[in-house]
DNA sequence: GCACTTCGGCAACAGCGTTGCTTAAGTGGT
DNA sequence: ACCACTTAAGCAACGCTGTTGCCGAAGTGC
């Protein structure tokens, strides 16, 4: 299976059917409005038909797939086409940056129903920031209306500094040292009454890019702004590495006792690529920039590069061309049979907001990435409830039970 | 579960079975000659005591698994301590080294029962390379005549150059253009009559150590011999990236325009390390390492780096402490609670043949990376098999049916 | 209009881990 | 020496998973 119950590792019914729908949940997520059919579900997942069969009953019974429509016939009965419904769930997305807030709620499939973008101070108090925070929540929800009686499932958070994503605690966001040690997710659970999950802005984007793609294809996301970080995909999850700490791209030597950075080190390539921009050399940034991104390459072996950020939107085409130009360069040295792309992403920081609200949904869909669950709890270890149904209303699954 | 049904994804109720019988079993070889309980295991997977006492009751059955005394009482029934049967299978380790060939037969726990090393032209024309290939096989074989009537599972072999692992052809290795595109697994499968992995170097050096340590442990493993290398565990499995051709550490650009590398690029961090090196400058080449390592810490996030190689081992103390110490210079300045931790593996380059024989061995712990089986067949998708037991010698699962 | 093909649900089934209970095998007090 | 208590581990019954075998549904093509 994947990576979803990695920390214990064993895995019994309840988990296996978990999985199982999740898998299925994805492929549907990933047909769009085009929709899947049950054999294709079947070829994809390597489950027999009738299993298949069994998993989108219950998918539909509780709201979450319908059937829409068939395709052409190939000689006997046509296949009938299932899809996602988009609707029976949202989620909210937060990006806080250090100049602005954007908000977003998206439903199940990602598509953004509302948006709002307010000015931020990040260094302001604690107190201020989340109160601003909450609001945006509250009236992006209100901006569509027609999901008031549709549950949203969370809010994910996205900012700049190192933090833990497991605890939901910040370290220290750079250039604000107040937020040092804030328990950023819990504080905001309280003020919105919904679960939260905070995260790097740098892997929201990501995670957001790789729900977009097929499973398994690994990616470096590159966001180029006020600082440099980078999103990785291996593996087709998420990498966090072991503290939250991964994609510290841009803090990387790319000259050894090169000029001086603000972190104290000596040619980082933040601080090279950072200058060239400031200096109007979008070519030589760009250079720099594919140099860090051709390391990625070969350390990695990723399938893209992706690029975005505001400083990147300034310029697209010539950060493209730049970056595209080294990485096939080298390419071309090692004979490699076809370079690997290099696209951008467009909106600016807009990737951001919309990632932070896949944060939340990507668990329903098995992609919640290596860090794990980042409520402590063990999810599916030890079925418990005694009985059958009855008792309680948190028995259905999932918290999506949009039946 | 884990990585190893990745590409379908879908799990059936063998796969279940197979997924808590490996993890059982990857519990009970990291516990060694010490053992462990029911109990404990139980714990450690999150499944109940039952479970775990049917699952290790068939694992006894099959003859992978022995109870080996039992613990101090704590007011009750003593706990009794379940071992692996290290003899219920064996696997030979190749490392086709530029100069040299090295062969090693291991026991299911990993421990070398036999060793070779040889002469070896990696130039010459692959028939010969072949031989000696499969001549040093039945020689280390032979070396262990309690093992005769054991079961060989099958031939891991390592080699410098890029390949891909999944079909087990080699590229370009680098410096003996004779052996591009060589289907070397199944030439090295029909030689020796037994199943055969083919993976990088640096790759079977990484999982050989990745075995030692618990799951869950990233960490990177920096060879450097005649080239430089590394080996990445990110998640607790192999990272071998899309096309195998993950832990291009060398050939990172470490400074910009710097001098001119072999492979046509500038500043390569393996052409600085290694002309440090070779004119004496021990403490330079380690500085220009632990730079390169520090980008890499950065980057993924990882608990441990790794150091190994002949040149390393040449001087292990001085390449520790140098890269040691950009590490920590790094750390310091990022205000890490504690720096990365920096070790050096022993043995020179033995740790590669040995982690070869791991790549035979893994899939049986669940261990066995990203890249997948290296047969193409789906491993336990429609499960097959009408009826019981009966029919024919290779029902029993794993191919390790030592009863 | 009928034979054929293909899709998809119903019913029976094998096998997984789980639950409830019993037996095994120790410790410690009297 | 005995008995109450504690802890470990197996037996039996069970719920639920995906699988298999079969049949009705819904098209195409002669």
């Amino acid at each position: 299976m994947n990576r979803s119950s990695s920390r214990s590792g064993g895995a019994n019914l309840p988990a296996l059917r978990h999985h199982n729908a999740s898998l299925v949940l994805d492929l549907l997520r990933v047909a769009g409005e085009q929709g899947i059919s049950r054999l294709e579900l079947a070829e994809r997942t390597g489950l027999t038909p009738q299993a298949v069969s069994k998993i989108t009953a219950r998918l539909r019974a509780e709201g979450l797939a319908a059937e829409a429509g068939r395709r052409a016939s190939t000689g006997g009965k046509p296949r009938t086409v299932l899809r996602l419904v988009p609707d029976a769930g949202y989620a909210v997305g937060l990006h806080l940056d250090r100049d602005e807030l954007s908000a977003v709620l998206v439903d199940l499939a990602g598509t953004p129903v509302a948006t709002r973008t307010t000015p931020l101070d990040l260094g302001a108090p604690a107190r201020e920031v989340l109160t601003t925070a909450a609001h945006a929540v509250q009236r992006v929800r209100a901006d569509a209306p027609r999901t008031a009686d549709r549950p949203v499932l969370g809010v994910g958070a996205a900012l700049p500094g190192p933090l833990d994503h497991r605890s939901g605690v910040l370290h220290r966001v750079t250039g604000f040292p107040g937020w040092n040690g804030y328990p950023l997710r819990d504080a905001l659970a309280e003020r919105t009454g919904m679960p939260v999950v905070v995260d790097k802005d740098t892997n929201a984007a990501a995670l957001g890019l790789a729900l977009r793609e097929r499973t398994g294809v690994d990616f470096a996301y590159l966001h180029l702004g006020t600082g440099l970080g980078a999103g990785l995909v291996l593996g087709g999850a998420l990498h966090r590495g072991t503290r939250t700490g991964a994609g510290e791209f841009g803090h990387q030597t790319l000259q050894l006792d090169g000029p001086p950075c603000g972190c104290g080190g000596r040619g980082c390539i933040e601080a090279l690529c950072l200058a060239a921009a400031a200096r109007g050399d979008i070519a030589e940034a760009a250079r720099v920039l594919g140099a860090g991104a051709a390391n990625l390459v070969g350390l990695l072996d990723i399938d893209r590069v992706i690029l975005g950020g505001r400083t990147v939107a300034a310029d697209e085409d010539a950060y493209v061309r730049g970056v595209r130009e080294v990485i096939e360069e080298r390419a071309r040295r090692e004979g490699a049979a076809a370079p690997v792309p290099v696209t951008v992403v467009g909106g600016g920081d807009r990737p951001v907001a919309e990632g932070a609200a896949q944060l939340v949904l990507a668990p329903l869909f098995g992609r919640a990435g290596e860090g794990g669950d980042q409520e402590e709890s063990g999810r599916a270890e030890r079925t418990g409830r005694g009985r059958r149904g009855e008792e309680g209303p948190d028995d259905e699954r999932e918290g999506a039970g949009a039946g």
